[in-house]
DNA sequence: TCCCAGGCTCTCT
DNA sequence: AGAGAGCATGGG
């Protein structure tokens, strides 16, 4: 397991296995993380900037201390988890091995609710760049000034808004799903946090009363903010790649772990240029 | 120009 | 309950 040392205002994670920050902030599971010429990452994350980096088996965390590590970063890289027992796990079915052994650097992280639903609603018949020019609008528009960005505004500020006033995101169609989740997360109609407590499909079932969520958004927010690590979401290229590799049904013994199996399979697919 | 993007809603059988 | 059109916007 990992430790952390603290050198002036720097933390390092000596023995980051499984870590890799590039796989893991890039494979589609948050969209506010930038990479800069320097090759460190820099995002925002409940309310705190972040600025990381891999050297060589260690991750530095910039001007950040013990306690921010212990209340927000440990857990939103999920980094109490052994990565390399699940990874053990896998090895029993030949494709999940080989597409473990591609995405072994992958965490799942453990986003903030809110910003996970209101990201994925936006992520909808949409593309990678535009989805992150939307959310980067929503947060400099309507979040606060947080050093180097701006913080994720709250879902009681976007609840008290028009879907005229969403016109500055340039988000389509998906401005009037954006008030309604901000209006039944602000109101409590929908408890995200409560649904880290509820079965996948409790969870599910609450987050697809909101208009614009589906099944696909539902497993997101859950795989990516409520801790539900079963869920397995199905986009077009995922299943596109289930079938070619596995001929449609995820091996059993990935009973538990769906989510990490499918940024596994998704990443394989992705890196062999798998004909899907 | 046209096609499509990591879905969902609505409508029509 | 399953299939298909339409959806806002902009990048390739």
């Amino acid at each position: 397991m990992f430790n952390v040392i603290v050198n002036k205002n720097d933390l390092i994670i000596k023995n980051a296995d499984n870590f890799d920050l590039g796989m893991t902030l890039d494979c589609g599971q948050a969209f506010r993380w930038t990479i800069d010429e320097n090759n460190h990452w820099k995002g925002i994350a409940f309310n705190k900037c972040l600025e990381i980096y891999n050297e060589n088996n260690d991750i530095v965390l910039k001007n950040t201390d013990l306690e921010d590590f212990n209340k927000i970063w440990k857990h939103y890289f999920d980094l109490s988890r052994d990565y390399s027992k699940i990874i053990e796990l896998f090895k029993q079915n030949d494709i999940l091995n080989a597409a473990a052994n591609y995405g072994n650097g992958i965490r799942i992280l453990n986003q903030d609710p809110w910003e996970t639903l209101c990201s994925f609603i936006i992520s909808q018949n949409n593309n990678i760049p535009r989805i992150k020019g939307i959310i980067e609008r929503l947060c400099q528009n309507f979040g606060e000034k947080c050093g180097f960005g701006y913080t994720f505004p709250t879902a009681e500020k976007i609840a008290l808004l028009t879907v005229d006033d969403l016109s500055v995101l340039r988000s389509g169609f998906r401005a009037k799903y954006i008030i309604d989740a901000a209006q039944k997360v602000a109101s409590g109609e929908v408890n995200l946090e409560n649904l880290k407590f509820v079965t996948l499909g409790e969870a599910r079932e609450e987050l697809m009363k909101i208009k614009g969520v589906g099944p696909k958004v539902a497993d997101c927010v859950s795989l990516f903010s409520l801790e539900h690590f079963n869920s397995f979401p199905k986009d077009v290229w995922i299943k596109r790649a289930m079938d070619v590799l596995f001929g449609g049904e995820l091996p059993e013994i990935a009973t538990g772990y769906e989510g990490i199996a499918q940024q596994y399979i998704f990443y394989y697919a992705r890196m062999t240029k798998l004909q899907i």
